[in-house]
DNA sequence: ATGGCTCCATACTGGAGA
């Protein structure tokens, strides 16, 4: 079972750039973020007739997640993260998708730093360590993936000494995503290939992608039940090159079946 | 330090992204 990824960075304008991925890739289950669409704008009957049922969470402008599978719809077990009714902003959706729990994740960017972005940040990795804690002891596999907007060490980044005041680099954050990775979670892709570079992410100014002056923040993260099933996994970096294609480029794992 | 690019909103400009 292959199970991508992809921050899509507005799912209207990318639909020809993520069906013309669907139809190359085959993922089995996708979790995507950045929908940039409210509910009613999600083109559910394209991505049907690509052959993917859908359940998705949206917002006006901004944010918005989804998790998409080949099989059976996804069975939503929640969308909002747990732990704080005032949160407006569509970062987080949850499902049963046959054998696995999967979430698709779009942790909030955080700069300026420090500030009230920042703030809301920490806050909001607070509350998904809690919710993983609560995840993490299942029998079942479950894959937490998604934008996590962190860059976890060094490696993960072209330049390091450029970030260190960068929301996704700060102290606080890579603390965070190491306390994740303590209790009981795997960084699948850092797991796979523990010296290689690894990049995600590439901006659009300067010519990034050409300059391969990237960023590893978008991740898979598995519980003990998921790691013993994890097969292979990587980054369709190409896709990344298209024309009208997003910052992100898909990433992907793929999990023998249980 | 800035700006470079791409997206959205209801707009010919500004905010957000990372």
């Amino acid at each position: 079972m292959k199970i991508a990824t992809y921050n899509v960075n507005s799912i209207n304008a990318r639909l020809p750039v993520l069906l013309r991925w669907l139809s190359e890739a085959a993922p089995d289950i996708v979790c995507l973020q950045e929908l940039k669409a409210p509910g009613e704008k999600f083109p559910e009957e394209a991505i049907l007739s690509a052959g993917y049922q859908s359940i998705w969470h949206g917002q006006k402008s901004w944010n918005g997640v989804a998790i998409l599978s080949r099989q059976e719809k996804p069975q939503e077990i929640r969308r909002v993260l747990p732990g704080d009714p005032e949160d407006t902003h569509s970062r987080y959706i949850e499902a049963d998708a046959g054998s696995i729990v999967i979430g698709s994740l779009y942790l909030p960017n955080g700069n300026p730093a420090p500030g009230p972005k920042f703030d809301y940040k920490l806050a909001w990795l607070e509350r998904f360590q809690i919710h993983a804690k609560a995840l993490v002891n299942m029998n079942k596999p479950v894959v937490l993936a998604g934008d996590y907007n962190i860059i976890p060490a060094d490696e993960d980044v072209y330049k390091p000494e450029r970030w260190v005041d960068d929301a996704l680099f700060r102290t606080e954050v890579k603390e965070a995503f190491r306390q994740l990775t303590g209790n009981g979670w795997t960084d699948a892709l850092r797991y796979l290939y523990p010296q290689q570079t690894i990049y995600t992410f590439w901006d659009y100014f300067r010519n990034a992608y050409g300059r391969n002056a990237g960023l590893r923040i978008d991740h898979f993260l598995l519980n003990p039940a998921a790691l013993s099933l994890l097969a292979a996994g990587g980054v369709d970096r190409h896709v990344r090159g298209w024309e009208k294609t997003s910052d992100h480029a898909p990433v992907w794992i793929e999990i023998k079946n249980g």
